[in-house]
DNA sequence: GCCTAAGTTCAAAAATTATTGAAACATCAG
DNA sequence: CTGATGTTTCAATAATTTTTGAACTTAGGC
């Protein structure tokens, strides 16, 4: 759980250096990574979140910071990404302020979250738009099967958005 | 309202001149963009596919080029990445090199097609990774919840490459 | 078989997105 | 309270991705 290094009996460590991540962990940081690529997911969240994945306790701040050698900024900002989602739970220690954090237990029911904040807006502030661009090419006559391309459109865009509360309720449950 | 210039009667188009996007066509445009940035797919390919979404007959090269005002180049590989995906059908017409470009019947085809082209081959890929990331972490005795996460990934990944061939026949079906 | 219209390629430029780091802020142990 | 620790913010920079356009290739009409 500590540098080994430092572990000499008085010494504080001033400035604990950390291990790079080992091969078995770089291999799982580059699947996290390669699929979170695909949600458009920065490399440095997907690295985050499989090094608490991989590891076995609670991982604090400056040992995330450390070990996958990025900056204060990144590690705050993937922090709140994946609080924001919910992908990840801290773990408060007494008598420290610190915080230390761990995955939530199901990394589906992440991805679920993950993208319905993502889809779920876009089909919200898009219904009242669709539905114009139906009115519209039914107002002027379009082909039939363009009115039938965006009709079917429409369906689904309803579809999705009656479907979306069921898959996960909306937040914390 | 509208750029009433090249439209007389028996004028050649030697350089034919576009009407840019009207607005329920931008309307429709922007929400293409919008899903199709979530999956990473840039910005001028979704601009064609709702061009031709929204278009009564097939569109050909010049056209697209023409009224969404972008390059020759963004115009190829837009089309390039369409077929490639299977998004996009062509139709030639007789006694002319021009092809001409509409959607494939189906959305949903496409998009779970696009889907599977991106994640089928991370997964693939990452297969073998996996087992060795498991093995190692087990190998080295690592705490208990560790094993069961990484047993889990590799199950979802299992099934999940068992299932894939499922949801679409690899090509054209 | 040419010659030209139609489309592709790809290096360079532009646009976008991610990361950094220093300064600001917040919290709590003492 | 207060000071140091822990975290966030955000403008500047770096990295990545997208678009452009001019040179090149290809196909097919003549």
């Amino acid at each position: 759980m500590k540098p080994p290094s430092e572990k000499s009996a008085g010494r504080r460590p001033s400035r604990p250096s950390y291990e790079p991540l080992q091969p078995h962990e770089i291999e799982l940081a580059d699947f996290f990574v390669r699929m979170a690529g695909i949600l458009g997911v920065p490399r440095s969240v997907a690295e985050i979140y499989a090094l608490l994945y991989v590891s076995s306790g609670p991982v604090d701040f400056d040992h995330i910071q450390g070990r996958l050698g990025i900056s204060k900024g990144s590690v705050s900002q993937g922090l709140k990404f994946l609080r924001d989602h919910e992908m990840i739970l801290s773990v408060k220690e007494a008598g420290s302020r610190r915080e230390r954090w761990q995955p939530t237990p199901s990394l589906a029911a992440s991805l679920v979250a993950l993208l319905r904040s993502q889809v779920l807006p876009a089909l919200e502030q898009a219904q009242p738009g669709l539905q114009r661009v139906l009115a519209d090419a039914q107002a002027r006559g379009s082909q039939p099967e363009v009115i039938e391309r965006l009709s079917r459109l429409n369906r689904w865009n309803s579809r999705a958005l009656e479907l979306a509360p069921l898959l996960l309720p909306p937040p914390g449950a």
